[in-house]
DNA sequence: TATGAAAACCGGGTTAG
DNA sequence: CTAACCCGGTTTTCATA
């Protein structure tokens, strides 16, 4: 399905989507059409999801990472269903995982400091009802961050 | 230093980096320039740090995330700095944070299924020496996985 | 507001599997 | 035959001073 010329073409994207086509072409060997309709393909059959702006969360006060696992009371449907549509709408919860293991959930939380990330605890996370136990780990460095899959 | 004008801006542009310069002039009830100029000094401060496209995993076949816990026998200068560069060269490694807790690192690993794993696990994660302990969790599901930080 | 660049799109011609 | 590429050209749109 994709084959080494996407692939590359994919890495350079998946490093900077700013890139004009006409560069692409020159890193690739290609004209700018062809660059240009192997994007759109790839856009059409939803290999590229979307392109986005990253920002700095330390430069925005975001730099506190809290990683924190979910138990639930009980695993009925319903309130599987319900933990998921509630945390969804949390805009501290980057990413939550359904995951193997003594815990149930796995959260990654962005908050400014750790005032900000008992708030959360306190009154968001913890106001969804049904939730067991919880354990939270705290980020002390970041060694490595992407967003870039290898292919 | 960002005002309400520029969170929403960068709201936008974290969720749709192609948008553009009139779609958000629109957006935001501004000029096309005034919005030109917000953008090009939220890239020159940093706070924009890059943009990039994002791909389907399950489109690519590297579908398979593991958590992947780690634990060093010592923790020298030496082999703390040494662990760290190795997993920074780790395509599979997505992230990797030196963590409060038990263990010393978590990592977000993305593998194409639970073979490709072990085979990362055992020729190269395992491979870094000093390497005390681990401890893996699977993803079963992806609740919720976003890049947009809310501000 | 003006201009130069680039994207978007198209038809047609070429090669290779 | 089909797919991928290249070329040239048009129109529209955008970034940018």
């Amino acid at each position: 399905m994709l084959d080494d010329i996407d692939k590359d073409l994919l890495k350079l994207l998946q490093n900077d989507s700013k890139q004009t086509n006409k560069a692409l072409s020159h890193a690739l060997g290609l004209s700018v059409t062809a660059v240009y309709e192997r994007i759109r393909k790839l856009e059409k059959n939803g290999i590229i999801s979307k392109y986005v702006a990253l920002i700095d969360k330390k430069k925005v006060d975001k730099a506190f990472v809290a990683f924190c696992h979910v138990k639930l009371v009980q695993h009925s449907q319903d309130y599987v269903m319900k933990f998921e549509r509630e945390v969804r709408k949390l805009d501290e919860v980057l990413e939550c995982y359904h995951i193997s293991g003594d815990y149930d959930y796995l959260l990654k939380v962005l908050v400014e400091d750790m005032e900000a990330f008992r708030e959360f605890m306190v009154k968001k996370l913890t106001n969804i009802n049904h939730i067991g136990s919880t354990h939270s780990m705290f980020m002390i460095s970041e060694v490595k961050h992407t967003t870039a899959i290898t292919l």
